[in-house]
RNA sequence: GAGCCGGUAGCUCAGGGGUAGAGCAACGGCCUUUUAAGCCGUGGGUCGUGGGUUCAAUUCCCACCCGGCUCACCA
């Protein structure tokens, strides 16, 4: 007996004679609970010999001839539950024994403590809720020491349940993940922001570099793309009036998947009227010491290694300089495209497809000065050419009011002070339009209605944008993103 | 897209030109305070897919599929 299939139908069998027994897991709706598994552990004085109500998965069967222990595992939490023959009646004990590693089950019983000295549940009835038809990859784990946990990436990719139920690490994960998310919106809503939310599917996707997903509006027989950004639209509200605004939503590029890139992922993207660059700042090392603090517990995390710390303020460093002293450019060289690219021979990096100073810039920051940006850190000044959507710069027309924000060794969000002049928008983004129609995928579209917004006239404006799975992978030092995604976009498995 | 690594039982892995092994899980038996429960016994595999070489391929070769890592792409 081994075979996944005989397994199945043995596991249907038992299902079948538990109903024969008048016991159909399936007719259960719900099952109150008086404890969790942690309250039962956390409140044992108070519940010595008290009657508990417990359900959860059955995660480890150790029976013993007439008697059983088994644990049962609710939200990552585990308790363990005693069951014997003389206290429980043929009847159910028949159940009992029709109950297998992976069922739910739910139990009620007094709590007492074993010879061993562990925290119990002393059943004096079980409920079957649901039957599982396969072995499950539960493994085994003692003094925090696990065997045979699921551990192909690919299967936990795949099938996210299963490595929810065997690896508690990715449980977790996913857990603070989801805690991000909700102290970012709760902190966003104290200092007086509205979530709004705006159209995924648009006529033209822009407010970012990148190639778009394409679909189709069947009735409209329209060709519609998925955003890759959120920024065009909330600006749009700042015109409205809406001073406050921001959106926690799913944007889509059509680009390659790689340990930090996924298809699709989720951005955070704010927009504050009245407010600069600066003050965008102060908002993100506020925030980044709210997740730490609230979600993981201090202002200093340690990841990887490295201690964050969250507790001051960010470095701010000049690209410029930056470059200078890492990689040995000076800022004169990036004046002429000639000399930049002279540059990036020396480097070693291929100057050959490179038509702008902006981009080469970049690419050295990326090459050079990115990885070694561990604790918090700004980088400000960007390039005007790859910044088309910021402010210029006041006293230098080739830079822009643009900051990156960086830590161990990855970017994490972008933010300027916003372009509101309708005119030399118009002028950046007919230079995008350009590009795209000469083969640049990634370039903006022209966005007429865009620019009459601008034209209505926006306010001064402060916008940001946060990865919000870059983010959460940097604090919870996650290799990769797919492991804080729950199902990260992969190949069909192919039926071959 | 390129290079490297991997795909063997439900899970974690070993093996290797002659019809495949271990632990856990499963199945049967014993066991009424165990906890990686224990003891005895049993079964379980298209060795990713398709070709080729060979008397013989899971093993060697080629192609392909899926995954991982690195690089490239991501202005």
């Amino acid at each position: 007996m081994s075979a996944e299939q005989d397994v199945r139908q043995l596991r249907l069998q038992k299902l079948a004679r538990l109903r024969e027994l008048g016991h159909d897991p399936y007719l259960f709706e719900d099952f109150p609970q008086s404890h969790t598994p942690a309250e039962i552990h956390g409140r044992f004085a108070d519940l010595e010999g008290a009657e508990v109500t417990v359900a959860g998965r059955i995660t480890a069967l150790r029976k013993m001839g007439k008697a059983a222990f088994f644990d049962l595992t609710r939200q990552g939490e585990r308790v363990q539950v005693y069951l014997k023959k003389n206290d429980v009646g043929d009847t159910l004990w028949n159940v009992f024994n029709l109950v297998d590693i992976g069922d739910i089950v739910g139990v009620r019983g007094e709590v007492f403590r074993t010879k061993m000295g562990e925290v119990t549940v002393h059943v004096r009835d079980l409920s079957v809720l649901a039957k599982c038809l396969h072995t499950l990859p539960v493994g085994k784990e003692k003094e925090g020491h696990h065997w045979y946990a699921l551990t192909d990436k690919e299967e936990r990719y795949r099938r996210r349940y299963l490595d929810l139920i065997a690896n508690e690490e990715s449980r977790s994960l996913f857990v603070k993940r989801s805690r991000m998310i909700s102290v970012t919106r709760r902190f966003l809503e104290e200092r007086g922001f509205m979530e709004v939310e705006t159209p995924v599917l648009q006529q033209d996707a822009g407010g970012a570099a990148a190639r778009p997903f394409e679909t189709h509006h069947n009735t409209l027989d329209l060709d519609l793309k998925l955003r890759i950004s959120l920024e065009l639209h909330l600006k749009r509200l700042i015109v409205g009036g809406f001073e406050k605004v921001f959106e926690i939503g799913r944007v889509f590029r059509n680009e390659g998947i790689s340990t930090r890139h996924n298809p699709e992922f989720t951005m955070l993207e704010l927009y504050q009227a009245y407010a600069k660059m600066e003050d965008i700042q102060a908002l993100v090392e506020d925030l980044c010491r709210e997740i730490a603090v609230r979600v993981f517990g201090s202002e200093k995390l340690e990841v990887g290694g490295v201690t964050l710390d969250f507790s001051k303020p960010w470095q701010r460093i000049d690209m410029l300089s930056k470059i200078e002293t890492e990689a040995g450019v000076a800022p004169s060289e990036f004046e002429t495209l000639k000399s930049a690219k002279a540059a990036m021979d020396r480097l070693g990096l291929p100057s050959e497809d490179e038509s702008e100073v902006g981009s080469i810039i970049e690419k050295i920051h990326e090459r050079f000065v990115e990885r070694k940006l561990i604790q918090p850190t700004f980088v400000e000044n960007f390039p005007i050419e790859t910044s088309p959507l910021a402010k210029k710069h006041p006293t230098n027309p080739r830079l822009t009011r643009r900051f990156e924000g960086y830590m161990l060794g990855r970017e994490f969000c972008n933010a300027f002070s916003e372009l509101n002049d309708p005119i030399d928008q118009r002028a950046r983004l007919e230079l995008q339009a350009a590009q795209l129609a000469a083969g640049h995928h990634e370039a903006n579209p022209m966005d007429e209605d865009f620019l009459y917004a601008l034209e209505i006239g926006m306010p001064p404006t402060g916008g940001l944008g946060i990865g919000m799975d870059r983010l959460a992978m940097l604090l919870s030092g996650a290799e990769t993103i797919r492991d804080v995604i729950l199902f990260p976009t992969l190949r069909p498995e192919g039926r071959d």
